[in-house]
DNA sequence: CGAATCTAAAGCCATAATAGCCTCCTGATA
DNA sequence: TATCAGGAGGCTATTATGGCTTTAGATTCG
């Protein structure tokens, strides 16, 4: 899959988070964005797991932006959300002698490298702080 | 859902139609990308009725692109393929208060739409041209 | 210190949407 | 008229989405 709920998800909750000053917990933020919790629950995990959120448990628990909102893009957002690679673009005969296994090149590689690269660019310069700041 | 397999594929069908000078039928399309045939067939429909490709009937009929690569933006092909709206990122809430319809507007809403305008412009501005050329 | 409480973490299960498969129908070409 | 390839629909499998329960770590209070 490519982008997903997942992602709108954790952008979503992202932006509520860079304007709080406490940890929110998971049931807050879903009821503040009309998100399901278990689902919101997982995705906030991810984003623990990859260093974008902190969490805390207990009373008062809940999870906070673990970085500056100018060094998390939308890619790596993206990136530990979605299951897979960042990868939004594959060559789909891969398997057989596309990236440089042989020396015979599939003709779309390129062009298919040369948009994966563009849009990867995009998305790792797009920050939480361009959504967020005025 | 936001950008499936569809985008993918169709992007894919585009840049090898590109290079052709006949129209192609989906059964080459499909060998030569290994995409399922029957799905691709859907996708390539879907382009030829929003205008990005032409389809020919009969023997050898097939696809061809119906503009210059220059004119057919990465938007315009998602918009199309994926079922929805070119819409990305939505207020959840909408339903309530979101957008305009009451005086009290979602707090997130402004940073969304900032965000989906990116994306948009981004997208808008990408065409299949800048991948395709050398 | 220990119990009660709070919330993240992790799992399993149900549902909804997507991805993919197959068949028949329609229009065009030869 | 025979054949080729798109158009359209139904059906199945896979994946994403969402619901729920249990476990584990942390905090608060007695």
């Amino acid at each position: 899959m490519l982008i997903t709920r997942a992602s709108e998800y954790a952008i979503l909750s992202l932006i509520l988070l860079s304007s709080a000053k406490e940890p929110m917990d998971s049931e807050t933020l879903s009821r503040e964005l009309s998100i399901p919790k278990s689902f919101l629950a997982k995705i906030l995990q991810a984003l623990a797991k990859s260093g974008v959120l902190k969490s805390y448990k207990g009373a008062k628990g809940g999870f906070a932006l673990d970085k500056e909102t100018k060094d998390i893009s939308m890619l790596a957002v993206m990136s530990c959300v979605e299951g897979k690679a960042p990868a939004v673009f594959e060559c789909a005969p891969a398997e057989k002698s596309c990236p440089s296994e042989q020396a015979n090149i599939c003709s779309i590689w390129p062009f298919l490298h040369k948009l994966q690269g563009k849009i990867d660019s995009f998305l790792e310069e797009l920050t939480l702080a361009d959504i967020v700041e005025e």
